[in-house]
DNA sequence: CAATTATTTTAATCTGGATTAAAATAATGC
DNA sequence: GCATTATTTTAATCCAGATTAAAATAATTG
């Protein structure tokens, strides 16, 4: 009998713990398997086989392929907004809860929690999850494009077009998993660097003294 | 029979062009479909139902679907190539060479000459097209790096990691189809202002006066 | 340990979409 | 207009890979 049906049984924690942490896991190799083939090229053996498992076993946690990478997107989205968030608890102007959220973002990429799966084919999703992804990715955009606008009012960012400006500096993020394959040492780099690199351009001044 | 056996007949340039003309239109037409929905979301009856065509007769210009994306990345590659190559001998310096590389292909996006088929699938080509599309992809990032260090060299272009800094870049641009789709005012705002914002961050200087 | 529930596998189906072959239509050269 | 070549369609196949059902194994509970 699946765990799919309405029978939300009352679980220890424990019980549910194991659960979870098997469907954590089947979405980060199916990120990883999407990042890297594209939902094309993947198979739900692909996607099993990282597992150790057969692809049959996934539907014990999925109802099928495109739930699959629904739940991905919902996770990236749900990284991207905890990332900002964070940014914006522990930031103390526009500037700084950008480049914390850029940093906090890319920690996440390249460590424990990753991979995070790119949004890529929004289109593929059946319309009601659609429409839902597209809902999220939105707002995320508006809450970023805020905090460039706030930026800009306070100073600590220099004027631009924030709807484009915001969507360079996605897409830069966006890319990094077409690039970026688990080396211990870009990561690292990627985490300090990579930041810097996009902000540097919404300084008035240099951010940094040359080396 | 086919176009595609070893027959090329000595053609006019008249005949030849009827068959390149319709070849260039499905090669359009699938980067349009493989930007907006992905390899796996488009289906053959896809591209050929943008040219008013049955997907059978797409199979007399190509020899399957993974050769149709191999042609959209070679042609996305020769047009990458050629925005730099006129690039490199209309600028005058780095950053010049830089801003203009950005403009012109950026133009060609969203211009006649595109759409610009993203290469975000390479992995589902077979090997042979993989490792030829990697080669090309690697030698442009490699020239576009070339670019940058030339204007570090010669003082237009900031102290940066060129590696880091040329993904940056080149994922920006890359995600662009993922976001524009035709506005035309949009696509006029994306020639004059992207390259700005991206090569901002390279400047020493600010590199505009606010307006 | 017996009984129940959770997880995975084995072994079928089932299907969209790729591919092919033959026929039909359109274009072109003479 | 006739013959030849070019292009497209119609009408089958064909198959990888998704999905399902039933059985097998593993875990848990009392």
């Amino acid at each position: 009998m699946g765990r799919l049906g309405i029978q939300f049984i009352m679980a220890t924690d424990a019980e549910e713990t194991r659960f979870q942490l098997q469907k954590g896991r089947m979405l980060k190799a199916a990120a990883q398997c999407f990042n890297q083939k594209g939902f094309s090229g993947t198979s739900l053996r692909d996607v099993a086989s990282v597992l150790g498992l057969t692809d049959a076993a996934l539907y014990y946690y999925v109802r099928n392929k495109e739930e699959l990478v629904y739940l991905c997107y919902v996770r990236a989205a749900d990284l991207g907004r905890e990332a900002l968030e964070q940014a914006q608890a522990d930031g103390n102007n526009g500037m700084d809860v950008m480049l914390r959220y850029l940093r906090y973002h890319i920690e996440m990429m390249v460590g424990d929690r990753g991979p995070i799966a790119i949004m890529s084919e929004i289109p593929s999703l059946d319309s009601e999850h659609r429409d839902e992804i597209l809902e999220l990715s939105r707002t995320h955009s508006k809450n970023f494009e805020a905090v460039l606008q706030a930026g800009i009012t306070d100073g600590s960012i220099t004027s631009c077009n924030i709807r484009m400006t915001g969507n360079a500096i996605m897409g830069s993020i966006n890319w990094i998993p077409k690039w970026y394959h688990g080396d211990p040492d870009m990561g690292l780099k990627l985490v300090d660097e990579f930041p810097e690199i996009l902000a540097r351009g919404l300084h008035g001044e240099r951010l940094l003294a040359e080396a």
